[in-house]
Formats: structure tokens, sequence, C-alpha cells
RNA sequence: GUCCCGUUCGUCUAGAGGCCUAGGACACCGGGUUUUCAUCCCGGCAACAGGGGUUCGACUCCCCUACGGGAUGCCA
């Protein structure tokens, strides 16, 4: 059984690439029948923000990504972290330091000019110092030897310890820093193992040297690869929206969502899947190496496969908001018909509600190439048209079309000669579902006065 | 600078030494279906970063180089 967490720091909105995490860590849980915690990362006071928590915690709600337990936050356990510091201290793997930014500013600046990895050359480290005004706690680190990351993802990953310097468990001011809280938080939560970032495989060796000061078990890591942008640097808002709240405002569905970041960095033959598909196949060891660029029209790709796959009832249910967005109740007249027809038009929610509005509201227009093309040598056969549709007393689709093959047949035209101009008449361009539908669902009123208006904007 | 991670079609990827004439998907292009668009179907284009090894044989293993990324914070 696996217990695995997502560590959000709340300095922002969810971002798309912090899903991904989540739902990592999420499915590789649920997929051993462990748990998925959720641990808030707020110990920088000056960034963090409860309105970032709160976007965070629901937005992968939404996602159906919920936390096992109540989500914890660092900054309510400093009391923890300050008995773990203590025993550090009596165990001798703890010491205080007294260098001042500026002291350790000029020892980075000298070790830099001699070629030297600049670090904390551990000065205090016997200093037997007390703790006082300005001195920081730093973990007394192994000066020797080497350091193995286990990754399940990349595999064993050597560093050697002369690497790492004695990193600062408390500030000056007496707050933990994220190191030192990430360790003792994982083990007090009792997790498993630690799914996150590549940006953290160099952390990775620093925690370990805490606990195994602090006599912790050790841990299973995962490092995902990282979420890039087209230009491959780090997905960022430059070159996409980056936060769930926008991919969910675009119109997407959280299962298109699950499923299109699922496969950043992951594959599996079927590519369209939903949450407990992905929970049966995924595995961690098939998680790619290598950045992924994300690409927008893949996700329209996984959304209109996901779209497809809803039913009538869950069609409506999901698209309903973004049709209140365009102002379009469900009561109004053929509600449900103009979305089923015009369920397929595009790929997310957002443009097909936008799609149905000729439906709805008055044209603002007609598209200038279809006025070219078709409307403007169409007066005759509008005026028969709309002659023959006015005797029309069973308003259906079937009907329709026989009527709309008459005016066919009465100029000898080919078809689209005929529907081409009535599309733009009635919606505007020449794009609309099947034209005696599309007449249905107008209704016969709506459809003639549109009709009508076409020929006096032809005169 | 030093340490660490990475590098297969434009993009997401399959590939665990011979199954690779490197497969699939998206995108793109062409064709078909359709009253338009979309859907759907068929076809096409297109990649192992470079160089050395190891091996009878390397996309797969090792080394070097290049490029990209990360760490090197009293940020997380």
């Amino acid at each position: 059984m696996k217990v695995t967490r997502f560590a959000p720091s709340p300095t922002g909105n969810l971002h798309i690439g912090g899903v991904r995490t989540a739902l990592f860590n999420y499915v590789f849980s649920k997929q051993s029948g462990g748990l998925f915690l959720i641990r808030v990362e707020d110990t920088d006071r000056e960034r963090s923000k409860r309105e970032y928590e709160e976007d965070i915690i629901s937005g992968l709600e939404w996602l159906g990504i919920s936390p096992d337990k109540t989500p914890i936050r660092q900054s309510e356990r400093y009391d923890i972290y300050q008995r773990a510091a203590e025993r550090l201290i009596s165990s001798g793997n703890a010491y205080w330091c007294d260098c001042s930014p500026e002291d350790l500013e000029e020892m980075r600046k000298e070790q830099a000019a001699l070629g030297k990895k600049p670090m904390y050359d551990g000065r205090s480290r016997d200093l037997g110092l007390k703790k006082s005004e300005n001195t920081v706690l730093r973990l007394a680190t192994p000066l020797e030897g080497e350091t193995i990351v286990n990754d399940l993802i990349r595999g064993e990953i050597i560093f050697s310890n002369s690497e790492l310097d004695d990193l600062i468990l408390l500030r000056s001011d007496g707050t933990p820093t994220y190191h030192f809280c990430n360790v003792v938080d994982d083990y007090d939560q009792g997790v498993t193992t630690v799914i996150r970032g590549e940006d953290h495989i160099s952390n990775t060796p620093r925690q370990i040297h805490i606990q195994k000061a602090l006599d912790y078990p050790e841990l299973e890591y995962a490092h995902l690869p990282l979420v890039l942008g087209e230009d491959k640097k780090r997905l960022s808002k430059r070159h996409a929206a980056t936060s769930l709240n926008a991919y969910k405002e675009m119109g997407f569905t959280k299962e298109t969502i699950i499923n299109a970041l699922a496969l950043l960095g992951w594959s599996t033959e079927n590519e369209i899947f939903l949450m407990d598909e992905l929970i049966e196949s995924f595995k961690l060891q098939n998680v790619q190496k290598a950045a992924a660029v994300f690409d927008l029209k893949r996700f329209n790709w996984v959304s209109s496969q996901q779209l497809a796959k809803l039913n009538d009832e869950a069609f409506f249910d999901v698209i309903k908001p973004f049709m209140k967005d365009e102002g379009i109740n469900e009561d109004s007249t053929n509600y449900k018909k103009i979305i089923l027809a015009m369920r397929t038009s595009k790929t997310n929610l957002k443009d097909i509600a936008h799609a149905t509005r000729p439906f709805f509201f008055e044209l603002d227009g007609y598209d200038e190439k279809g006025v070219s093309k078709f409307l403007n040598e169409s007066l005759e056969t509008l005026n028969f048209a709309h002659e023959l549709l006015s005797k029309i007393t069973e308003w259906n689709e079937t009907e329709l079309d026989i009527a709309l093959i008459n005016v066919r047949d009465y100029f000898n035209l080919p078809i689209p000669k005929v529907n081409q101009p009535m599309r733009i008449a009635l919606v505007g361009s020449t794009v609309s579902p099947s034209l005696g539908l599309t007449l249905e669902l107008f209704g016969k009123e709506k459809s003639l006065e549109r009709i009508k208006k076409a020929i006096e904007f032809i005169g």
C-alpha cells in the first residue's frame, strides 16, 4: 500500500503541471489501494496566500483528485519542526551558525572566483555556538561518501556528499525551511513514495541526509519530467494558459484534462481513457524521462474524443454552464436539439456553445465570402424557396428536405447552389447542420423571416 | 564554473541487443463518405543529436562532445 502526497506551495493558482504531478501521485497510490494526501507548503510567508491554497484544493477536487485526509498546512506545524530540530541538536546532527548573509555572499564569491562550487564551508560547525538572535540552525551533513537516490523512473542517481553543504534547517527568525519541513512532514504523514517534478532531483540527497539524521525510514522517489512550452522552456504564461481554471474556462471537461495530462510523459495503447482505466493501467516505470512539450492541438483532440463518449444527457450537463455564458437558457426553444445538432462542430464546450448562437440570437451580419460566392446570385432561388416553404404545414426535417429537393429541381441546380444561400440566410455562414434539420430547428416563422431578410439584403 | 538529469518524426510517444525497411497517435497534406462544416474511413509526409568504442549484430550497453533543463538561496 502506497501513500503519496501532493505538496504545493500556495504562491499561485493551480498550475497545469501541478495537476499532472498531483494526478500521477493520486493514480499511483490508488492502484495500490493506498492513500493520497495533500500538504500545503506555506513556509514562505511573503508569497503564500490563502486564496491560492483554496484554488489549488478546489481545482483538484473538481478533477476528482481528492485527498484521503484533510490537507495539512506547514505554517501550523512549527512546534513539530521545532521538536525535530531539538532532536537534531541533541544528537549532534545540527549546529548553530552565525554567519550573516553578507558573510555567505562573500564566501560564495571567493569560491566562484577560484572556479569552485559555491557552498557553505562549514566554518561554524565545530564552534559550539549557542542559539542567539542572528543564528541559523544547520544540518551537519556527512563530509565524505556518497548518497544514492533510487529513482523509480530514472534508476540510481549518485551524489557525492562532498558536493553538498550544511543546509539551513531553521532561519534566524526561527522559522523552518522547505527541506526540513518536507522531510518531517513526509514522515509524519506516513508517506512512502515521493512523486514530484524533476527539478527536485538535486534536492533529494539533501533531504535524505535530514531523514537519516532524524532516523526516519527511507522513501521511494520518482522524479517526473517537466512540462515545457513550445520553445522547450518551462511552461509559463508566455506560451499558453497555465492555470487549471483557464482550461476549465476554455471548455475542457475534467475527463479531458486528466486524459490529456496523463498522456504528457506517459503513454498507453488506448489513448482515450477515464480515471479508473488510468488507475488500472498506469505504470510509473513507463513514465518518460525526457521533458514533454505541451501541445494544445493534442488537448483539443482528446477533448473531441472525450466529448464523443458522453451520452446526450451527460453532454447537456457539461455544456450547460457554457450555454449560460452565452446567455442561452435551458428553456430556450429547441435548446437540446440545437445542442445535439452542433455537438461535433467544435472540439471544446465553449466553442460549441458559441457556435449555437445563430439559432438563439439575431444575426450580426453575413459571412462576406459566402455572400459573394452564393448569396448575390440567389435572389430567385430564395424567393422561390420562401414561397414554397411558406406553404408547408408539416414543418419537420423530412418534409423540408422534400421541399428543398423541389427547389433544386425547379431550377435544375446542383444542391449547394440552393442550400448554401439558404444557410447564409439562416445562420449567416455556409456552415450549419443538415439544412432540413436547420430549418426545422429555426421553426417556420423564424426561417421565413431570415430568408426574407436575406432577400432584402441582396435587393 | 561545479554537480545532477535528459536527447527517437513538427508534437506526444513505442522500442529493455537481432522481431526495425524504426511502429502508433496528434498536427499537416491528399483521397473517399456527406447538401455545407464537422464527424468518420483510406492513403501520404516525417525521427534514432554527433563521434568513438563493446558485440557476429546496436535506437537499445559504455565513453566523449554538443545541445536543452535543473541544482548550486536564511524560495519552494
